[in-house]
DNA sequence: CGATAATAGATGCAAATGCATTTAATAGCG
DNA sequence: CGCTATTAAATGCATTTGCATCTATTATCG
């Protein structure tokens, strides 16, 4: 718990430095640039990011006011939407990345060996 | 963070369930509880949860405000406080332990050997 | 088919958080 | 000593979260 506190806080303070957003708004842009068309139905990126489904509605607004998805109608079922992402969302999740990906060799990578890594998933995984 | 992120809500629900309070008031009656003299200074606490300034302060406002713990003068230094204990926050903390203990095992302690804990506190705490 | 239940997503309101700043007091330095 | 910088803690305001509920739509089952 605490070292993920202590992680989590270094590298948001990293994107915030950097003038990125907070990184919510990257794991929702990277789910939708890894799906297929990308383009994802809320129920689905709220499963994998875990996020609660209220809090991912607000999030999709707060995208969606920046341009960097929309929300679309879901043809076979009325009550679904599709989120697409834009270009201007692809965009930044790549120059987010950049940072993103500083920060983590930064904090973890050099603090870690290959199999030290795949240690920690391989027994933090149980709990998933 | 995926790990976590489970746990966390696990234990969390666990309280809620049985009526009580978040886990971050757990964190601070706990140390107090195990602090010298039952109390300690609103930064000492801060250093020891992680818990933001002006979060613990008022985090401190509503543990005061429901007769956990209170506030006193810190003779030595006009800008200080003490934050005491009172027996209800004794009182209380016991009893989400017991909760919470329990909580711990059915979500950690049954999933991971001894060893394996082990090995992941000590990979853990170069982030720390 | 029609009524009831279930599901997807949005939303009003209260509480918690983050940020910047304030207040009050002590420390440090010429 | 007096002035400026620093520190401890609190607070006003905007944003985010949590909770409960709502709306709209689809599924189920007699």
């Amino acid at each position: 718990m605490r070292a993920r506190e202590r992680l989590l806080g270094a590298i948001e303070a990293d994107l915030k430095v950097a003038g990125m957003p907070p990184l919510a708004w990257y794991d929702v842009l990277w789910e939708l640039a890894r799906s297929q068309d990308g383009k994802l139905r809320p129920y689905e990126i709220e499963e994998r990011t875990l996020l609660a489904q209220y809090n991912l509605s607000r999030l999709l607004d707060r995208l969606e006011r920046e341009g960097l998805v929309r929300r679309e109608v879901f043809a076979e079922d009325g009550r679904g939407r599709w989120v697409v992402m834009s270009d201007a969302g692809r965009k930044l999740r790549e120059r987010m990345w950049i940072v993103y990906a500083k920060s983590i060799e930064t904090h973890i990578g050099s603090k870690l060996a290959e199999n030290e890594a795949k240690t920690i998933a391989g027994l933090l995984d149980r709990f998933l």
